[in-house]
DNA sequence: ACTTTTATATATCATAATGATATATATCGT
DNA sequence: ACGATATATATCATTATGATATATAAAAGT
C-alpha cells in the first residue's frame, strides 16, 4: 500500500487534515497495521488532488495556517476498490526492540531489564487503547481487525510476563546447558 | 535500524554473501523481526567495507559471477554493539491483509475467502517453520525472540478459525444489528 | 505571573529504502 | 528437452523516512 492509498482509506472514514490523517496512523483505526509520516502524506494528499480523486476546501483560521480539509470524490473511492482487490504483499515487521533481545548477549543488565520494561509496557497501552473502544455499529471487517490487534498485544503481553526471564536477570545471556547424553 | 545495521547483525552470526543476507530476511532468524532487499543490502555491505567494518573474500566460482563473501570485523562488532544500545523505536507493522480485511465492505465474498485463506495458511506455514527449528544450543535472548515470534503466530491462527466468519460469508459486509432498547 | 511543554497545522529536504529489472548459470522436476 | 526454481551481483527510478522549519493556542508546571 502506497501513501496514497492509505490517505484514500482514512478519508473514506470521514474528511480529514492531513495532521488528522497522520494521527489516525498513530493513535486512530490504523495504527494497528500501517503507519506513515507527513514527508509521505503531504505530498501523496497533493498528487490525490491533482488527480482528482480527493478535494481540498481550505478553512482559514485565526492566526494559526490555515486548515486544509480534504474529502474523498467518487472516482477515490473507485480508485480505493481498485487498490482493496489487489494481491496484497507480505506482511512486513520492522522491530528493533526484538532486534536487540536477538543479541541481548551483547547487552548488560539493566539495559535488557530498561528495553524489556518499556516494550512491554508499551504494549500494556495499545491493548488498553484498543479495549476503550466502543465497538457498537462498527462493520465486521473493522471489527474482525481491532479483535486481530487485541489478540496480538494480548499474546504479546502474555508471552513476555511468562519468558522473560530469558532477557533479564545475570544469566540471561549465559548459555543454555548442554544436554548430557542420550537419556535426555 | 539501517541497513547496514541488519547486515552486521547478520554477519555476527555468520560470514554471507548478499544472496544469503538477503535470505535471512525471507527465511532465516530473522525473518521475525526484519525485512531488507538487495537494493538495501548491496549498497550497505559497499559503505561497511569502506568503513572497515566487513572484510569480503571473493570466491570466483566456474561460470557463476563470483560470491563474495563478508565477515564482519572487530570495529563491526563495536559498531554493533552500539548500535544494540540505542533506544529502540517502535514496532512497525504494514499489512496489506489487514487493511484490506479493514475494507471488507468493498470486496466481493469470493475476493474475502481468498484473502483469508492465503493469509492464514501464510502464517501456518510460518508457524511450521518456527517449530521445525532445533533449539539446542541457541542462546537465551534468540531463544525469547523464536518463542515470540510463536505466540505470535499461534494467536494469529487461533484468531482467525475462531473469527474467520466476520469477513467470510455472504453476510459480512452487513452492518451488525443495531441494538435495540437499553435492556441489552 | 511566567515558562515550558504539548497540541494543532502545513511544508520541505537530504538521506535511505523499496521493488523492479538486468545479467548469468546451475540444478531440479516433469 | 524444457521450464521453473535457486544461486549470485548490481543498478535505478520512484517512494518513504525522519528531521527540521514555521506559527500559534492551550494546558500544565513552577
Amino acid at each position: 500500500m502506497d501513501a496514497r492509498t492509505l490517505c484514500l482509506g482514512v478519508l473514506m472514514l470521514d474528511d480529514a487534515t492531513g495532521y488528522e490523517i497522520k494521527k489516525s496512523f498513530e493513535e486512530g483505526p490504523f495504527a494497528q497495521f500501517y503507519h506513515s509520516g507527513f514527508g509521505s502524506i503531504y505530498p501523496a494528499l497533493g498528487k490525490l488532488r491533482t488527480e482528482g480523486l480527493v478535494t481540498c476546501t481550505e478553512l482559514a483560521q485565526q492566526g494559526r495556517p490555515g486548515k486544509k480539509v480534504y474529502s474523498i470524490t467518487p472516482a477515490g473511492i473507485d480508485a480505493l476498490k481498485e487498490a482493496v482487490v489487489q494481491l496484497p504483499v507480505d506482511d512486513k515487521i520492522r522491530s528493533d526492540t526484538l532486534f536487540m533481545f536477538f543479541f541481548a548477549d551483547l547487552l548488560g543488565e539493566e539495559r535488557r531489564r530498561a528495553i524489556y520494561d518499556g516494550y512491554l509496557d508499551h504494549y500494556r497501552r495499545l491493548l488498553q487503547s484498543v479495549r476503550e473502544l466502543d465497538n457498537t455499529g462498527v462493520p465486521r471487517g473493522r471489527l474482525f481487525v481491532r479483535g486481530f490487534g487485541l489478540a496480538i498485544y494480548e499474546a504479546v503481553i502474555r508471552y513476555m510476563e511468562e519468558h522473560g526471564d530469558l532477557v533479564l536477570g545475570a544469566d540471561a545471556t549465559a548459555e543454555p546447558e548442554p544436554r548430557r547424553g542420550a537419556a535426555e
